[in-house]
DNA sequence: AGGTTCATGTAACCCGTTACATGATTTC
DNA sequence: GAAATCATGTAACGGGTTACATGAACCT
């Protein structure tokens, strides 16, 4: 793609959201250019308007696979959902669906592990804090909860499906 | 309170996340000082050991008051609810329970609007899409039905108390 | 001919991260 | 007396934001 491309992308889908500011992205092809993970080259085209579309290396190709394995922690839990959504979303087509469903174990297993430690947190401290902390707390929980009936629904659909494949 | 006091804060609690590295703090203090938001103050102590205490100005409170009061938009639906609901946390003490409803009715109002246009664009490209991308999305929007839910019922019971107290 | 879209880029500025530095006080 | 904690800060670096600049091609 090019950089123009990613700019329309990242502009129109609400999804992930990167910036889609040409100050950021040009700077980082090129980043991702010297780092030898992209590589950019000029359209052969007729007319003068140059396009400068990047494609993965293999060294790239393995950065980005690298990242899709990492394990899932209870800090991306707290903090980085989106990103793990991003990168559920990506795994699919790149890992395969064996993979998949093992990352989706992992994050059932930390949302199952976390949830109860902010219910804890939530009946400890639920007399100290106002109605709205408190309730905003709820709205996470709840979230979390969500996610999770998600994830568990969703590892069974895998399932159903290899189990059908077989 | 003190930058030492913010950062343990921003270290143990999970909620929010703002950074608790000095080079963030410290230099931010700075910044609300020299804009008129808050103003800082050596404790006086019999120790050598000081210790800034900053507390807001009037002018900083009214900004937070009106960083509190924005109305929320679809934007932020999509990419800061995080934020939404640390302003909705705070909102309780220092709004009070009426415009605190209010914030809900507008949360509540604009996840209304917003999921339909989910579905409609999940319905559109599902057979464009990798499975785990349209699991992705179908998770973006059960934590929104999630959310839509909690508001709904956290507005009923804003609107149960102020009836108990007429 | 003029406005819009295509397409890429740069420069100033702001700010967070990482890492280091400093010194006082408390704890074992 | 050493280690941990209290408490504040600075410097180098990376990278995003905003705003501006440039020019080609397309549409009317």
């Amino acid at each position: 793609m090019s950089g123009y491309d990613l700019r329309k992308i990242f502009a129109s889908t609400a999804m992930g959201s990167f910036s889609d500011s040409p100050g950021a992205i040009y700077p980082a092809l090129r980043r991702l250019e010297t780092g030898g993970l992209a590589h950019g080259h000029v359209q052969p085209t007729a007319s003068l308007r140059k396009r400068r579309l990047y494609r993965l290396t293999p060294k790239g190709l393995a950065a980005f696979k690298a990242w899709l394995k990492k394990p899932v922690t209870r800090d991306d839990v707290i903090r980085r959902i989106p990103e793990l959504m991003m990168r559920f979303a990506f795994m699919g087509q790149t890992l395969g669906e064996k993979r998949t469903a093992k990352f989706l174990g992992e994050f059932a297993r930390e949302l199952q592990d976390y949830i109860p430690v902010l219910k804890q947190y939530l009946e400890s401290y639920a007399n100290e804090m106002p109605l709205s902390g408190r309730l905003a707390l709820e709205c996470g929980i709840q979230g979390y909860e969500a996610q999770l009936r998600w994830a568990k629904s969703s590892i069974s659909l895998y399932e159903r499906k290899r189990r059908k494949q077989a």
